[in-house]
DNA sequence: TTGTAAGCGTTATCAT
DNA sequence: ATGATAACGCTTACAA
């Protein structure tokens, strides 16, 4: 394990030039650059991180925090989502610092011990306090989400209403016109704005929603499941079903399947694909119709702006949203005739 | 954002006994002690983790790498294992490095670069490069698994012969003599050491396995359909099957419920169970008969290991085996009569 | 183009 | 019990 000092004595050169050849300043030869080089390699130098850390004041890190040990329910979005997150910052030889969630503790602990550049913060609320407090710390960060519809920090998000006004409209121009929503709970800026989406195409063909068809829950298998139970038990189940996430449709078609209700033909279902790789809508019994937009390449999206926001880019040019795309398989059919 | 000098020097003390003092050392005056404490805490000073890091030579972090971007899979199992670790570092206030995998330069980066004190690798390949690389370069790591049933390194690991074994005699104390066996790749050891396991009790029994039934691939939902279907298709469907994954599981299933197979009278399943959150076992339509071993349990044991390693513990006191936990439910029932 | 030397903010050693 | 002061290994003015 050889240090900086150690090389430079071994090529007769002072400390800072083969630093700077190191660090590919143009101000230093060529031939030396190169010499210096093929001697880092033959040594097998590397820079010590803590060192370079302490001397130039940025960590070559950023920081996620695993949310929501509270429920003990973890979301299997995340690994997609940190595998796009870490794939870009692989290709510049930045990582990604992972810890528990502690609550708001953890991120003041983050941002004030300089263990990385700036933080990636999931699954903001209304309002959320970790945006503020980091605001206030003047800490560099990015938001997976939003808070609102133009706030004043760096985010990356999907155009959630829009997408469930596609998907609603998609529904109605089928003839569908009972159309349970079954989405996730309400504190969450994205289900409210999938809400919107979904009661603005009621607004705009003069229909009302009716609140009995409307959940918001954490999105999972069993809860799929569970609400599709209640409706068959009520005596009130519609003519189509649309899904904030491929989780709650993969509960929903359980369902269906146990009381032989045929999807696509039967009941439509549109879903929500975050394109997670252990959960292909396409390959479903009845492939799924479904809003598309993969997590991982948000994670993608969100490393890239960290490279960015760590070299200087402005908020402005850190607000990105993106389209979510509307693909058209078998669960989706005409509306049956009333009976 | 106060320094150690500033700190000092408003308390109108040295630098080092500041430093002692934050640290606790026993040497120092407890009155200084709490006065430094009360300063340190008003004064909202945090050390700076690089200067720290650079003077102890201790990073305070592990590393991990996101295993298999290759084949775009990413593991739903990884998010709970990274649960468990998270948390049991987070007592500690240690935290954890996730990298994007280039395969072993990722490992040789990780540990040059002296990012971490030490790394924990997963899914160990038979006579797995990395860790002759680690143990050659003498960088500590924890095995998530084992490549051999007594290695000289540090692992955590569960008992997967035991598990299928006592799997498979559940099965064939049921009557059950043809059963498939859903397997994991081969070159995984836990997918070789659950085959043995499945092998030894044919061959206690004086039977004879049947290579037809035993497949080894990638453990997804849509393996787990389609080589169901497989099954079926060739009028070769055993009355038993044993999988080693909930995923696989989900998919057999569905492709049961598709052909009108009732599962715990047409047809038995055992499956191992990694206990992940968003997979509950016991909620499935026919709550499924498991080999259970939670793989949170698994991340938080191993945090708990990388602790003691760096705090001396010997190769000998860091290697854990722990047994599944067999839960019969109502997957399984006793063989049908041959038609 | 290269060298000298001063940081960066801690902890550790050695006196006192 | 506390204080000087020297590491730790790098980057970066400033000089040459």
């Amino acid at each position: 394990m050889i240090n900086l000092k150690q090389l430079a004595k071994h090529l007769n050169l002072s400390q800072a030039t083969v630093s700077r050849a190191l660090n590919n300043y143009s101000t230093v030869n060529s031939a030396t650059k190169a010499r210096v080089i093929e001697a880092a390699n033959a040594l097998g130098y590397r820079a010590n991180t803590s060192a370079r850390q302490l001397a130039t004041g940025k960590t070559g890190a950023f920081g996620i925090v695993l949310p929501a040990a509270d429920n003990l329910l973890m979301d299997p979005h995340f690994v997609d989502f940190l595998a796009g997150l870490t794939s870009a910052l692989a290709v510049n030889d930045l990582d990604l610092v992972l810890s528990a969630s502690d609550g708001i503790a953890t991120y003041r602990r983050l941002a004030t011990t300089r263990k990385v550049d700036a933080l990636v913060l999931s699954a903001p609320k209304l309002d959320d306090p970790r945006i503020r407090e980091l605001l206030a710390m003047n800490f560099p960060f990015i938001v997976h989400g939003r808070t609102d519809r133009k706030p004043d920090y760096a985010y990356f998000d999907i155009d959630n209403y829009k997408a469930f006004k596609d998907a609603t409209r998609l529904l109605m121009d089928l003839g569908h016109q009972e159309i349970a929503l079954l989405n996730g709970t309400q504190d969450s800026v994205f289900a409210i704005d999938r809400y919107r989406g979904y009661c603005d195409v009621f607004g705009q063909r003069g229909l009302v929603v009716n609140p009995e068809l409307v959940f918001a829950d954490a999105m999972t298998e069993e809860n799929g499941y569970r609400i599709i139970s209640q409706l068959i038990d009520a005596n009130k189940l519609p003519t189509a079903i649309l899904c904030s996430s491929a989780l709650l449709t993969l509960g929903a078609n359980r369902r269906f399947r146990d009381a032989g209700i045929v999807v696509g033909r039967d009941v439509s279902i549109v879903s929500h694909d975050d394109g997670l790789s252990s959960l292909k809508t396409e390959n479903f019994s009845v492939p799924l119709t479904v809003t598309r937009s993969p997590i991982r390449i948000a994670g993608q999206e969100i490393g890239k702006m960290l490279i960015e926001q760590s070299r200087g880019a402005s908020i402005s040019e850190l607000q990105k949203v993106v389209q979510a795309e509307l693909v058209v398989r078998a669960s989706t059919g005409a509306a049956p005739r009333k009976k």
